[in-house]
RNA sequence: GUGGGUAUGGCGCAGGUGGUUAGCGCGCCAGAUUGUGGCUCUGGAGGCCGUGGGUUCGAGUCCCACUAUCCACCCCA
């Protein structure tokens, strides 16, 4: 047998119904928000977010599914959604626009790492980029949209942590500040932390080893490095966010994974799993060939969404029962009942009819399962009189119809 | 990439120390006097016990490998 791809699902029905009642929050607020959809192509040249997310990413460098296709070029699955906006926004001059130019976008995406628990190697992420602007109101901005996405959508126990990384220079400052500090205790360290302090110090700060805690505890944070720029900036947010009546905490620890991040970064937690991660991106559209451009955006993964939605209020259960089953008896009643179900349908009742040939308890045991509200039977009797006994299958009770009327009875009734 | 748990009909599970035709619940299909469902009863279909090796007279049951899945680390949405 044929099994699926690891890290990949089927949703089903009722899971569907979830999904778009979700997306359709996402789009909703999007459309109060004035953030219009940008559908980008899955696949994108690899180059593109080898300089985009950044060389030495774990996303770049073991996490792409990258292949060559018949023209020799290397072509990427996105494993994020910035790099290929990004792309477009340069690639159609879209800086000509009235700025900032707002998006947002839901698509799969896909990164091939090992599974666990919220991790899937496709899974589905929602994101807001807003470019053409430096100024600390459009990190604010960003983040009040996640913010009211997750308060429409009910989500208990989220919380917003923020952190300023700085711009490139401060950034630069930090790190080698960092790594005096973690230089002078190494030996103190965990056997991972020495691995990070070459690759990458920012990392040894969000250890879970309780000894290099302890340690870190007194390291310098990057929030005293920034220069005044920097510093103003982040106050500004802050200052904004409180006056949007946003509730956040800075965690000076919060280290994102893409290189691309500047400045803010911040992320929605709800039971210790990263629901929502974004920031600030000044750098990414000249990085990416474009004119220097402010830019802040943030992703949302949908299945970690559903995860905890379900986690907090109950399985989904499903919901398509039919307004009426259309049964049948004999050869000409059978026939009669295709036509009339049609008939209905397109009226806009939803209704089903036996297309297996079953017999009447058949039938009716199939309405039942369906949760057709009304069910009626059509053999030679119904055919000669032009009336039907429509049942309503939760009291049992019958009326009678004529058969010409059904379309009208029942929209009056399902109605 | 690392560590641990799991892998039996559609779903959820049983199957002490290896031994004749692998069970149960739910679901599915069909009947219970002839054209009407939900309850009950009866019957039926459906599994080469994740895959491939090995040990053995004989393995779902023991050993190895692989794959998938779950959880955790790394990292992230």
């Amino acid at each position: 047998m044929i099994q699926l791809v690891k890290g990949t699902k089927d949703i089903f029905a009722a899971e569907v119904n979830a999904w778009q009642e979700i997306e359709k929050k996402m789009r909703d607020i999007c459309q109060t928000f004035g953030i219009g959809e940008i559908r980008t192509p899955i696949i994108e040249f690899t180059e593109l977010f080898v300089r985009g997310v950044g060389e030495t990413t774990d996303i770049v460098q073991k996490e792409m599914y990258t292949f060559t296709d018949d023209g020799d070029r290397s072509l990427t699955l996105r494993p994020e959604g910035t790099a290929g906006v990004a792309r477009a926004y340069i690639e159609h001059g879209m800086h000509n626009q009235a700025q900032p130019t707002k998006l947002y976008y839901i698509s799969p995406t896909f990164r091939c790492e090992n599974t666990q628990a919220g991790r899937q190697r496709q899974f589905h992420q929602f994101g807001v980029e807003m470019l053409g602007s430096y100024s600390p109101a459009q990190d604010a901005e960003a983040i009040s949209v996640a913010a009211a996405l997750l308060e429409e959508m009910g989500i208990e126990g989220v919380e917003l942590r923020m952190n300023s990384l700085g711009c490139p220079e401060c950034r630069s400052r930090y790190n080698k500040t960092l790594r005096e500090f973690i230089g002078q205790n190494l030996d103190k360290l965990c056997p991972t932390c020495k691995e990070r302090f070459d690759k990458n110090p920012l990392r040894v700060l969000d250890c879970k080893e309780e000894h290099c805690k302890g340690i870190i505890e007194n390291a310098p944070s990057v929030l005293e490095c920034l220069d005044g720029e920097c510093r103003e900036h982040f106050q500004k947010v802050q200052d904004i966010l409180t006056q949007m009546g946003i509730a956040f905490t800075i965690d000076p620890k919060i280290v994102r994974g893409l290189d691309y991040y500047t400045r803010t970064v911040f992320e929605f937690v709800s039971d210790g799993l990263t629901v929502c991660g974004g920031g600030r991106y000044d750098n990414l559209i000249e990085e990416c060939g474009g004119k220097p451009t402010g830019a802040v955006g943030f992703g949302l993964g949908i299945e970690r969404l559903v995860m905890i939605l379900e986690k907090q209020k109950g399985e989904i259960s499903e919901t398509s029962a039919r307004d009426v089953f259309v049964g049948s008896m004999g050869e000409k009643g059978f026939l009669k009942a295709q036509g009339l179900t049609l008939g209905l349908r397109k009226a806009g009742i939803s209704a089903d009819c036996d297309t297996v040939e079953r017999s009447v308890k058949a039938q009716m045991k199939y309405a039942n399962k369906i949760g057709a509200k009304y069910s009626l039977v059509i053999g030679d009797s119904e055919l000669e009189n032009g009336t039907v006994e429509l049942k309503e299958m939760e009291t049992g009770e019958k009326t009678t119809v004529v058969i010409a009327e059904l379309p009208f009875v029942l929209a009056e009734k399902c109605r």
